[in-house]
DNA sequence: CTGAAAGCGCTTACAG
DNA sequence: CTGAAAGCGCTTACAG
C-alpha cells in the first residue's frame, strides 16, 4: 500500500509536507519547486490518502447520509440529485439508505448513529418510523436536516412550499371552469398545519369561492388507497370534473380507477399532478403537473446539513425559488357549462 | 465523546478486554462477570465504536458501494433490496451511487476508489461509461463484482438468465398463437453474445419456427427510442401482433407509442415486459411480465463481493431459482388466426 | 521554509 | 484470565 510516508520519501521530504500539499493547510508552507516535487511523487506513485486515517484524525468522513421511504419513486430522485451535486461541489459523498431498513433499533441504525460513518444525515420524512429516526439522531446531537417536514415544527427543516404547490394546481383548474374540484393523496399530514389541505381550500376563496367540504379532500399515500378513493369518488352522485393528485407517482391508482370505470381523461375528468417527472410525457395522456423547486430544495438540504456540521445553526427554510410552475400537457381541459 | 477507555475505566478493566468483549475476539478470553461488567459500562455510557478507528485499525469499513445508472428505474430496485438484506445480514452497510456522477476520472470516482471509504464495488453494467469504472476498479485491485454483465467475459458477474426470460416471454406469446413477434427495447448488448436476441430466437427455433429477421429486433434503452421505434414498427405493412418488451420501466415508452396510433392492448397487440414490478397491477391494460430473481441475484452479488472482499476467487454466476416466471395479467391474448 | 513528535480511537499479538 | 504496548495512516501544533 502507498502511504503518505511512501511520498515523501520518494520527494525527500517529511510526512508534514506531504500533508499540507495535499490538503493545502496553511500552517505549513512550501516553495512552489516542492510543491512540484511532491505532486510528482504523488502521480507517480498513484496515491489516494487513507479514509479512515483521515477522518480519525480530522473527525470528519466527508459522508453525509440520506434516508429515504422509496428509493423507487422517483419524486424523491430529483430532490436527490440536488443533494447530490451539492456533495460532488463540496468533495462530498452521498450514502443513500431506505427507511425501511433503517428502523428505530436496528442494526443499520445503531451503525450508522455515532460511529461517526458519516457527519450528518438527510431524512425524507414521510411517517412515524421517520419521525422516531429523526428523534434518535437529535438526542444523540448528530446533525439532522429533514426533507418534505413542517418548517414551523421542532426539527430543521429544508423543503418545497407545499401550500404553494397544491394551490397552484388548484387554481389552474379553477381557471379552466372547474368547481367540482377533489383534492386526493399525499401523506396523512403528520403536521399541526395541514398545507396542502389549506393550499386547496385558499384557492377556492382567493376567489370568492366556497371551497369543497372534507369529504372531496383524501390523505393517503398507496397506490390502492388512491385506486379505491377515486372509484369512491367518482362514483358518488355528483361526481368531481377535476382532481388535484398528490403526486404523480400515486397519479397512476387514479388512472387505472378512471379506466376501470370506463372514463377518460381529460374527457372526463381532469387530472392535474403535484409535482413533475420526465416521464409525464409518456403518460397517456400526458400528464399536466405543477413542478417544484425539488432539485433547488435538495442542494439546500445539502448546505443547511454542512453548515450544522460544521457547527451553525440550522435553521428551516421553504425553498421557493424557482416558483411552482404548471406544466400544461394533455391530462385538464376547459370546461364551459357543469 | 465516550471513547473504549472511557468504558474500560467504568468497568475497571483494560481496554482490549472492551474491545474483546465486543467483537468477540479470541485471543482475549474473560470470564462471564467480567463480561457482564463490560457491557452495562456500554449501555450506561451510550458507547458506541468510532467506525474510522476501528477501519483504520482493521483495514474493513464494512461499506459496499453501489453504482448504478438510474436510481429511479424500479427494475433495479429489486436487485437493490436483495443487496441491501444481504448487507444487514452481515452487518454491513451499502452506499448507493449514480453512475453518471461517477463518472471515470470524476472527483466521486476518485474519492471512492483507493481510499479505503468502501470494501468493494457492485457495479450495475449499462453501458461504456460502467464498463470503464469496472476497468478502474480492477486496474486498482479493488474487489468489484458486476450486475448485468455477460458471465463469460473478463469480470466477475452475477446476474440473471436474460437468455431464459426473453425465451419464456416469447415462448408464452408464442403458446398464445401469436407468430409475429418483436423483441424491442433492452441495452444494445456490449457483450460478444447478445443473450437477449438469442432467448428470443431460440423459442422460435425449439418449435420448429423461423425466427424473425433482424428487423424485428431493436436495442435500446430510452423512453424516446422504444417510442419511436414501436411507432415504426407497428406501422409496417405487416405489424407484428405481439411484443416483448424489454423492460416493465421502457414499457410506458411503448404504451404511448400504441395508444397514440389509435391502437390498444391487447386487442391490436399483445404486450409483454421483461421484468416485474409491484406497480405493473396498476397499468391499465395491467401489463403481464416475465418475473426474475433479482432480488436473490442482489443478495448472491453481495455475497460474492464478500468472497472477493475476504481474499476468495470471484467466479461469475447466473442466479436461476427461483426460475422465469410468466405473472399474466392483463396485456396478452390468445389469437386464432392473424 | 521544513522536520520531528504527538495523538486521533481502536485491535492485536504478546507478556504476565 | 487480564494488562501494557505497538501501531494502523493520517494532521496539526510546535520547534527550529
Amino acid at each position: 500500500m502507498v502511504t503518505l510516508r511512501t511520498v515523501a520519501e520518494r520527494a525527500g521530504v517529511s510526512a508534514a509536507v506531504v500533508s499540507a500539499a495535499i490538503s493545502g493547510s496553511s500552517s505549513v508552507r512550501m516553495s512552489e519547486a516542492t510543491r512540484q516535487r511532491v505532486e510528482e511523487a504523488i502521480r507517480e506513485l498513484g496515491y489516494v490518502p487513507n479514509h479512515a486515517a483521515r477522518s480519525l484524525k480530522t473527525s470528519r468522513t466527508g459522508i453525509v447520509a440520506t434516508i429515504t421511504p422509496n428509493l423507487s419513486n422517483p419524486v424523491f430522485d430529483e430532490a436527490l440529485r440536488g443533494v447530490q451535486d451539492a456533495a460532488e461541489a463540496h468533495n462530498g459523498v452521498v450514502l443513500i439508505s431506505d427507511s425501511k431498513r433503517v428502523a428505530p433499533g436496528s442494526n443499520l441504525m445503531s451503525r450508522l448513529v455515532g460511529t461517526g460513518m458519516a457527519d450528518g444525515f438527510l431524512v425524507r420524512f414521510l411517517d412515524e418510523i421517520d419521525n422516531e429516526n429523526i428523534a434518535t439522531f437529535e438526542g444523540r446531537g448528530v446533525p439532522c436536516v429533514v426533507l418534505n417536514g413542517p418548517t414551523d415544527g421542532n426539527h430543521i427543516c429544508v423543503w418545497v412550499d407545499d401550500h404553494e404547490g397544491i394551490l397552484t394546481a388548484t387554481s389552474h383548474l379553477l381557471e379552466l371552469g372547474h368547481r367540482r374540484i377533489a383534492l386526493l393523496g399525499g401523506p396523512p399530514s403528520p403536521f399541526t398545519v395541514d398545507a396542502r389541505g389549506d393550499g386547496f381550500r385558499d384557492a377556492f376563496t382567493a376567489r370568492g369561492l366556497t371551497p369543497p367540504g372534507d369529504e372531496w379532500i383524501a390523505h393517503g399515500y398507496e397506490l390502492e388507497f388512491v385506486r379505491t378513493t377515486t372509484l369512491r369518488l367518482m362514483r358518488s352522485a355528483v361526481p368531481p370534473t377535476a382532481i388535484v393528485i398528490d403526486n404523480i407517482f400515486t397519479a397512476r391508482g387514479l388512472l387505472a380507477a378512471v379506466a376501470d370505470l370506463g372514463l377518460r381523461v381529460p374527457d372526463d375528468v381532469s387530472v392535474i399532478a403535484y409535482h413533475d417527472i420526465p416521464q409525464a410525457d409518456y403518460y397517456r395522456p400526458a400528464l399536466s403537473a405543477v413542478k417544484m423547486p425539488l432539485y433547488e430544495a435538495g442542494v439546500r438540504g445539502y448546505e443547511m446539513l454542512q453548515k450544522m456540521i460544521n457547527g451553525g445553526g440550522g435553521r428551516s427554510v421553504l425553498v421557493r425559488r424557482p416558483g411552482a410552475r404548471i406544466i400544461d400537457r394533455a391530462s385538464t381541459r376547459r370546461i364551459t357549462d357543469v
